[in-house]
DNA sequence: CCTCAACGACCAGCACCCGCACAGTGCGTT
DNA sequence: AACGCACTGTGCGGGTGCTGGTCGTTGAGG
């Protein structure tokens, strides 16, 4: 397990470090987001725990630069600030865990080989693809720029497309995936909810149909 | 996002639910072990949000389960017991995540968020043979760099034929890779089908016939 | 009590599927 | 060389399944 350890109170850092080393971990420090972005241009790490406060370059910033950057690399961030709204912001960013100062070292070296566990890592939190830009955390929707007010399955059915990558994708499958089990097999819903999310999301069209196949976003 | 929720409290578990829900997720709930697993042998789940202290069949042993099973699907903990050797334990047994009672709702919402954020595991291979190349996932076919419009079944003959990876093809094997079971044995469909197909590819021919034996692509 | 999302029912248009009929081609037999 | 047969290519027309779209009902939440 390839390891990166961005902090920049070096004792903290050097004492993470070592700790994960005897935990057979090969391990790289660096106190600052710069040589942290540096490292990272080079090397191949399975995860990086950053801290976010970080100077000159801002922990938000890296998690940020690594998620976007399409890398298999995981975040696991790490702050002073430990309230509700810091952890939820941080994994809205795009972080995959994140753990608040003071953590117990164990539960830091579990997290990181949960971390480790994961084959893919996570995709930028914000789908944006054909002009629509779909924010899951925020569950808003741009079109060019301009707002688009969707019901719950519509935004379902659109952030189902959307992860969809192009591909195209079945009522069958849409209906598995946007609705819950007890959903009936033979329903049109899938139909009249894809109408409605074209109408709502205007033209030119973004939502195209795939004869026999389903629908997808290009 | 398919999610589901196994909580013994009913009432935690439904609210859990709701809130899920309201935030475009399709929700299933269990409230024992044992319908879990059933209901995970059933559908395919992206997060399952798991209690930890469960009757009959205990969480962590759900969670082995779907581990060891090699599934896609994400576990995320969920306990009363809050303390660290309790958390490291359950990032031990193979869960993706940690969440100790009580939380904070949106921070929930974030984590599963989180987790379920992975990138669709393996890009569909793109099928490439004798200047065409098949998407199979979008549906779309290439011949030379131009697009070409093909109806479901000249699609679904073509990929047989692209699969087949320079070897030749009977009507039968077509009528029987291509079509459903109740297709009539002595139908001419799949020479009409080729026939389209053929005037869609264009010139120079694609679709070679090989008397007495079917059809190929070289 | 009001609003709106969810959903079933229904209709219309159209591309597509496919049966049918016939033409063209190659090979073996006489 | 002529003929027949088996196989293949192609035009045509009808039925129908798929998709887009509308409307009214229901039910949950505010």
């Amino acid at each position: 397990m390839r390891v990166l350890v961005v902090e920049d109170e070096q004792v903290l850092a050097d004492a993470v470090a070592t700790g994960l080393r005897r935990d057979s971990m090969a391990v790289d420090v660096v106190y600052d987001g710069d040589a942290a972005l540096e490292r990272i241009a080079v090397n191949d790490y399975d995860v990086v725990v950053l801290d976010r406060d970080l100077p000159l370059v801002h922990g938000d910033d890296v998690c940020r630069h690594i998620v976007h950057s399409g890398l298999a690399t995981r975040v696991l961030m790490l702050t002073a600030a430990g309230d509700v709204a810091d952890r939820v912001e941080g994994l809205t960013i795009g972080a995959d865990d994140y753990l608040a100062k003071p953590f117990a070292f164990p539960e830091l070296i579990a997290r990181i080989r949960a971390l480790g566990r994961r084959a893919v890592p996570a995709l930028p939190p914000v789908l944006e693809r054909a002009g629509i830009r779909v924010d899951p955390s925020r569950r808003e929707v741009l079109r060019d720029g301009r707002q688009v007010p969707l019901s719950p399955k519509e935004f379902a059915v659109l952030e189902v497309l959307m992860r969809a990558d192009g591909a195209a994708v079945s009522s069958e499958q849409l209906l598995e995936k946007a609705w819950d089990e007890n959903a009936d097999p033979f329903t049109n819903v899938v139909r009249v909810t894809v109408m409605t999310l074209r109408r709502k999301l205007g033209e030119p069209p973004v939502v195209l149909t795939v004869p026999g196949a389903g629908y997808r976003i290009p």
